[in-house]
DNA sequence: CGGCTCACG
DNA sequence: GACGTACGTGAGCCGA
């Protein structure tokens, strides 16, 4: 079926020109508008891969001043500023770029593109087409009255139907004008009815019908201003009502099927993107039907970015007033964008307590809204300030208003503070928002972290006032909640200015750099989906670990004393120091070997070196000191810390997953790391019983299988590989039969060992000690490798060239990883940044494929039906659940399909996903 | 706070 | 001629 898209070019030029920064194209022009609009469209593009995507398009934009409105009430508009000095030129630009994209642009004399989108739509409706409308004009949310028709806000990336209009006004589409008019409109000089808002119209339009019967019941209401109004004003009503009311027959200047999509050339794309020097959307452009995002690009350069006044703490106000509050609430939603930060009395985000909000709305113009302060101490007097739940219910609506882009650097951590913050208000859920935080990793992982502090200093050149300074540090520190208000609100203000400030510079680089794709369609839908999970936990049965960890304490002291009996004196077993002086020295066994401290090696490579040797005089004590040292560390890392870990409000465990920890664009997690639990033995998966579902529940854990492996035989194509995971076949069978010629335990292992090695960028050196075999033996086995599948050497070496040239890596969607030390002198640290380019693709792209999988989990689950299966944590290719037992086989078909599919459409692999899944009571018992 | 060791993918 | 040698993480312990 066809599918029209028409965009409200006229709406979103003026967007563009005041979200994006004042920027100049190459010739000094003012062009700011113009990329946000490329940049739209451009994004737009991305829809033309989805099942329902467009298969019709154009754009409408206003032509004149004058239109029927005009005769019917000279003061229409008439109050509208003239558009900005610098906007004004931009006009034909924007015509340019819409046909330099080859769509058809469309205006009409004495027309809106109001009443020509309404036009269109109904014809193509009429025809049985599918509409979407692009724009976030509340008049064209009229039109959403049918089923086959939706909007699309590609700025904040939500489409629209008709609960969306209930949600905002109150009444469905049919009744919106009814309500329009009442309420009227400043910027359009609609006049409507004095004091009648949104709230009010929607009570008298659902009670009544229409205007007509509101007038026409106005005499018999309560006597009042309201009453009042609608008599006098009943004229002003119905003027109003035809204003808003959309032209539905506007003569089409151009047939319907004018507007079908058929590619898009690239000549004049190219020639009017070089024209302006748009030079991320022509590298680009240059690779259009590759799988990667974005091309190698010269270092780019965000032309013409303002520069902000330096920070001055002086200006930033401590808000305890009513008023005061309104009045910055009021700005934020007249500017459609706030920074804000929140203080707490901790750092554990599922257990902090809120102690107040900062606000900035632009650089130096900060507040701070405390409401937490005051000490513990319920007798202590408290600093004046805002009643919290006058405070929270003001500040609700405004984090939560569709129309207001929220900037968080962070954002994570105040999303789960404030949802927990207020449960009689059903907490507050933050959003639309923007992650300073997560932009800057999608900008740069590699080059430097991403806390603010650093990046205030790297790209403000402004040293943030220290939170200790602040606090105090050590037995002194006292909590925020006990800072003085003056104090707090320097530090709590900078922090929300510092966050507008970045999310400044890094918006309009974003799209410079490509990594709009990345940020938008991964990264940034994720920080709500873990802030959920982060809340959400996982449920530890303390009584399983307190067992093991008993069981652990008896084993681990017998151990102790058989040491200390074998050596003839007591020792510290734990410190390698004194370890390694017994073994090599007071035992006098042969071969150790001394790193750099000094310190002889006792690890495990080490120890099993010994044991294997039958005479050694250190065997005995050596398997002793393995088996300790297993326990010790199961014990101290696992079954006593996670205990330690439960949340004693939830009886849950809530780890703490970094969005912007590893290079590659995984996810790591902290307090506790829920990532490492063990597996690999037996004694150490018992840990995994601890992990269990509420009485009901079961646990479901899903991962994919070899995903590295598959996705490396994608990347460097080599068929061989893709065929075995095509028809299913082992994989290093496979690789041990075109190595060694025949399979048994022995060729699979070493397999297994050189599959994983080379992805790792491995030396024959390296081979050589994993596999107990000389270099010489291991250079062979590489060659043979190379030889066998020959894409792997291909895609190595492109991998570096491209790299060193471009200073960082892609992954197939577009996520980069820089690797500045490749350039080192140091041949030690270049070696290491070289191996770790050859990985970062494979690894990056398999983060971005789960990360994908769990931005979709969520409405996947929702759609079928499935709203009490919770997704609780991710550990790098597996995704583990918790949901009702009875919910089991409804589930796992879509979890399996949301997985396998989770790089569609974006890309199309040559080799299946493939999806394990265990269902069990425990964690342990679900895989 | 660095080094060592070891848990995971 | 010596060095060091597989990628990505986080945590606990020792010792300076």
């Amino acid at each position: 079926m066809p599918h029209l898209y028409l965009v409200d070019g006229s709406s979103f030029i003026f967007r563009a020109y005041h979200v994006l920064p004042k920027l100049t194209n190459k010739h000094g022009e003012p062009a700011g508008a113009v990329y946000g609009y490329v940049s739209m469209l451009w994004k737009l593009a991305d829809e033309l891969d989805k099942a329902d995507g467009p298969t019709h398009l154009a754009v409408i934009f206003d032509k004149s001043e004058q239109t029927f409105r005009n005769e019917m009430y000279d003061q229409y508009k008439a109050h509208r500023p003239p558009a900005p000095e610098d906007l004004v030129p931009q006009f034909p630009m924007i015509r340019d770029a819409t046909r330099a994209f080859s769509l058809p642009c469309i205006e009409e004399a004495g027309w809106e593109a109001d009443d020509l989108i309404a036009s269109y739509s109904k014809a193509a409706l009429a025809q049985g087409w599918q509409v979407t409308i692009v724009s976030s004009d509340k008049d064209l949310m009229q039109l959403l009255t049918e089923p086959g028709i939706d909007m699309l806000d590609t700025m904040k990336d939500r489409r629209m139907g008709p609960e969306a209009v209930v949600e905002k006004f109150g009444v469905g589409p049919d009744k919106l004008g009814e309500v329009l008019a009442l309420m009227g409109d400043s910027v359009d000089n609609v006049p409507g009815v004095p004091g009648i808002g949104p709230k009010t119209a929607a009570k008298l339009i659902l009670e009544h019908g229409d205007v007509e019967a509101v007038l026409a019941a106005a005499p018999a209401m309560k006597p009042g201003k309201l009453r009042d109004n609608l008599i006098e004003h009943a004229d002003k009503a119905r003027l109003s009502r035809k204003l808003v009311e959309l032209a539905c027959d506007v003569p089409l200047p151009d047939p319907l099927e004018s507007m079908e999509l058929n590619g898009i050339p690239d000549a004049p794309l190219r020639a009017f993107l070089d024209h302006h020097g748009f030079k991320t959307l022509l590298a680009r452009l240059g690779n259009a039907g590759t799988t990667v995002a974005d091309a190698p690009v010269e270092t780019p350069d965000v032309p013409g970015l303002e520069e902000d006044p330096p920070c001055n703490h002086d200006g930033y106000a401590t808000v305890t007033d009513a008023a005061e509050l309104d009045r910055w609430i009021a700005d934020a939603r007249h500017q459609g964008w706030v920074a804000f930060d929140t203080e707490t009395t901790g750092v554990d985000a599922t257990r902090a307590e809120l102690v107040g909000v900062s606000l900035a709305l632009k650089p130096n113009i900060a507040c701070y809204v405390p409401i937490g302060h005051g000490g513990t101490d319920m007798f202590a007097e408290k600093p004046v300030q805002l009643d919290r739940d006058v405070a929270l219910a003001k500040l609700k609506p405004l984090l939560e208003d569709p129309s207001v882009l929220k900037i968080g650097h962070n954002l994570k951590y105040d999303a789960i503070v404030l949802a927990r913050c207020c449960p009689e208000l059903g907490g507050i859920t933050v959003g639309p928002y923007d992650d300073t935080i997560v932009m800057s990793f999608d900008l740069d992982a590699g080059l430097h972290g991403h806390g603010m502090d650093e990046l205030a200093a790297t790209h403000l050149s402004h040293s943030c006032i220290a939170y200790k300074d602040v606090t105090g540090s050590g037995k002194k520190q006292i909590g925020f909640h006990e800072v003085d208000l003056k104090a707090a609100t320097r530090y709590a203000a900078e922090d929300a200015d510092v966050t507008l400030r970045l999310w400044k510079r890094f918006k309009p680089r974003l799209a410079y750099e490509g990594a709009t794709r990345v940020y938008e369609m991964v990264d940034r839908p994720l920080v709500r989906v873990i802030a959920d999970m982060e809340r959400e936990g996982i449920k530890i049965d303390a009584a399983v670990l307190s067992r093991l960890s008993d069981d652990f304490s008896k084993q681990i002291a017998a151990l102790e004393e058989e040491i200390h009996a074998i050596a003839g004196f007591k020792f510290t077993i734990g410190s390698p120091k004194q370890l390694g002086d017994v073994l090599f020295d007071k035992m006098g066994i042969k071969g150790g070997r001394k790193g750099k401290s000094g310190v002889y090696s006792t690890d495990v490579n080490e120890l099993e070196r010994i044991a294997a040797d039958k005479d050694s005089p250190g065997r005995e004590m050596v398997l002793k000191v393995l088996d300790w040292r297993q326990l010790s560390k199961l014990k101290s890392t696992y079954t006593d810390a996670l205990q330690a870990q439960i949340n004693p409000a939830t009886g849950r465990v809530h780890t703490s997953y970094s969005l912007t920890g590893a290079q590659t664009g995984r996810l790591s997690s902290t307090d506790p790391n829920l990532q490492n639990i063990p597996i690999r033995t037996e004694t150490g998966r018992q840990i995994r019983d601890a992990f269990v579902a509420e009485p009901g529940n079961v646990i479901l854990s899903a991962d994919y299988s070899q995903i590295e492996l598959r996705l490396a035989a994608h990347i460097a194509d080599v068929p061989a590989l893709r065929e075995a995971f095509e028809s299913g076949e082992d994989i290093h069978n496979r690789t041990a039969m075109e190595l060694f010629g025949e399979v048994n335990r022995d060729t699979r292992g070493r397999a297994k060992t050189i599959n994983f090695a080379i992805l790792y960028g491995i030396s024959r050196w390296g081979l050589a000690g994993r596999l107990d075999v000389t270099p010489d033996e291991a250079q062979g086995m590489i060659d043979r490798y190379f030889q066998s599948f020959p894409g792997i050497s291909r895609y190595i070496a492109d991998t570096l060239t491209e790299a060193k040239q471009a200073g960082y890596t892609t992954t197939l969607f577009g996520r980069k990883t820089h690797f500045p030390r490749l350039q080192s002198k140091t041949q030690h640290e270049r070696a290491g940044s070289e191996r770790a380019a050859i990985n970062a693709p494979i690894q990056g792209t398999s983060a971005d494929i789960i990360k994908r999988a769990m931005a979709r989990m969520g409405p996947a689950l929702a759609e079928a039906g499935l709203p009490n299966v919770k997704m609780l944590l991710q550990v790098h290719d597996e995704l583990v659940f918790e949901l009702p037992e009875g919910d089991v086989e409804a589930a796992r078909p879509v979890i399996e399909r949301v997985m396998a599919t989770a790089a569609e459409p974006a890309i199309t692999l040559t080799v299946p996903l493939g999806i394990e899944i265990g269902v069990g009571p425990s964690w342990g018992a679900a895989h």
